[in-house]
RNA sequence: GGCCCCGUGGCAGAGUGGUUAUGCAGAGGACUGCAAAUCCUUGUACAUCGGUUCGAUUCCGGUCGGGGCCUCCA
């Protein structure tokens, strides 16, 4: 069966054909290393990190690019606010980054590059650009030539004519056209710059992806994805540098965007102060919670951010690890290709929440069936399936019980005094033994093989 | 103003031209000393108005409502 993604390029579900079956090559813009990621720029990263995982599975080579942006004005704002300088501000921020993706359980990408490493391609970039005609030089700048490409806001459905009538900022008097941007501007001694043919200076926002993306890619590679936001100026404008600069047809023949993280229905972002950061959340709730919660609805569709939501990504985890923890000793194929019914989910455009309906429909199964081939199976299905979407990969029993500040000996004694209670009849000594520990956030469950707890 | 997207049962959230999503919550039952966990049963859902059709929640058009981009933004 083949995989399916939805290009942003056409609007459609379209079967995907990779450049190299025997090497997929895959670029996602990532952070610019200034401040905590916010729940918003982890849904990216939660979201592109499962379409790795897919393609990994489906392809036998894949490399998957994600980039750091450690080259930006507001990176040299905040460093000067914080009186530190810039290279200690995006290394804390960076290593801030992969200690909150990883409590996310996202994989770090193959290759990760950051923009002031490559500076010397975004150079080589901008003087292709200025010899095929696309770019020139003006007051210390380069601009890109937005009318040297016929086909330029294809990505995005704008035209030249529409930017223009609703351009909301003044249009700087070096450009040639007001939809004209930036590759190259000049650096004011106190501030990161490089020397370049054009005088010292720095790179605009968009030619650093053109520059990593080429590096570590090639000139037209399989997939480009992001966030929607992106899709205007960001990635319109990497894909006019790309193109016009290698005279090539795309810069990638996919490109995915993923919906934002709104809280109350309003976009969550740092403009408008409605952000949580993923450090934040992760001070409350297991990493796991969260990426489920990032997960719940289809990558392109909005996903409202709440308490509410995270209780429930916490009570679908809680059923499925109860699944898991109920059959401890039912055993299950390790390395167990995913079942047919999970996969054909992902393959349809990564239909992720119907892949956890699946789930739970494997959860299900493996909570009724006496039949020891079938619990097995059900079993199997749990965790081959959670593996795919970085999902069921824990203990159960270190699910339940770990976190918080209790004392696990402790609350032994206490399950063993309240069985010998039980076992004399004593039942109001049990039953005060279990309201004492529930207050404490202990719940108790008489089963078949004795009392086991977990936290509530 | 231009360009996009969305509107499903109490909540979250898939999907489909005619037949059960799934999970949570609620109700009833089984099991249990009582619980918990688990299992079983249980819900006249598809913004609205037209159109196409034998038949539309699903296709087309209008209306209403919500959101996003056009400036940094995942």
């Amino acid at each position: 069966m083949d995989l399916k993604i939805t290009n942003t390029l056409t609007r459609e579900k379209e079967v995907f054909r990779p450049i190299d079956p025997s090497h997929v090559r895959v670029y996602v813009c990532g952070p610019t290393v200034y401040d905590f990621a916010h729940v918003g720029n982890a849904r990216p990263v939660v979201v592109f990190d499962v379409l790795a995982r897919l393609l990994r599975h489906l392809y036998p080579r894949v490399t998957y690019v994600r980039n750091i942006t450690d080259v930006d004005d507001k990176i040299n704002a905040r460093a000067r606010e914080n009186g530190e300088t810039i290279a200690d501000l995006t290394e804390r921020t960076a290593a801030q980054y992969h200690q909150d993706m990883a409590a996310l359980g996202a994989l770090p990408p193959d290759v990760e590059p950051r923009a002031t490493h490559h500076i010397a391609q975004m150079i080589a970039l901008i003087e292709r650009l200025i010899a095929n005609g696309h770019a020139y030089a003006a007051d210390g700048h380069v601009l890109f030539a937005v009318p040297s490409m016929p086909d330029y806001g294809r990505l995005s459905r704008r035209d030249r004519d529409e930017l223009i009538a609703g351009a909301r900022v003044d249009v700087a008097p070096y450009k040639r056209d007001p939809a004209d941007f930036v590759l190259w501007k000049p650096s004011a001694d106190d501030i990161p710059g490089w020397d370049s043919p054009w005088g010292r200076g720095r790179p605009g926002w968009h030619i650093e992806c053109s520059a990593m993306s080429w590096e570590h890619l090639g000139e037209t590679f399989d997939i480009h994805g992001g966030g929607l936001d992106l899709i205007f100026p960001h990635h319109e404008n990497e894909i006019a540098q790309s193109r016009c600069a290698f005279g090539t047809h795309a810069m990638a023949n996919y490109w995915m965007h993923n919906g934002f993280v709104t809280v109350e229905d309003d976009k969550m972002s740092k403009s408008l102060g409605n952000f949580v950061t993923v450090r934040e959340v992760l001070a409350d709730w297991p990493g796991e919670v969260v990426r489920l919660l990032l997960l719940s609805a289809h990558y392109r569709a909005p996903l409202d951010f709440s308490d509410a939501g995270l209780k429930e990504a916490r009570a679908q985890l809680d059923r499925l690890y109860q699944a898991l923890r109920n059959a401890g000793d039912v055993p299950a194929a390790t390395a167990a290709p995913p079942s047919g019914d999970l996969m054909a989910a992902l393959l349809d455009d990564l239909n992720v929440p119907l892949a956890i309906a699946r789930l739970h429909e494997a959860a299900g199964r493996l909570n009724r069936a006496s039949d020891p081939a079938e619990r097995s199976a059900a079993k199997t299905a749990l965790r081959a399936g959670g593996a795919l979407l970085g999902l069921l990969q824990a203990d159960p029993e270190a699910w339940f019980q770990g976190g918080g500040d209790l004392d696990p000996a402790e609350i032994e004694r206490l399950i063993a005094a309240r069985a010998d209670a039980r076992k004399a009849r004593n039942f109001a000594e049990a039953d005060r033994i279990r309201d004492a520990l529930k207050a404490k956030g202990v719940e108790l469950e008489d089963g078949p093989q004795g009392t086991t707890w977990k936290r509530g």
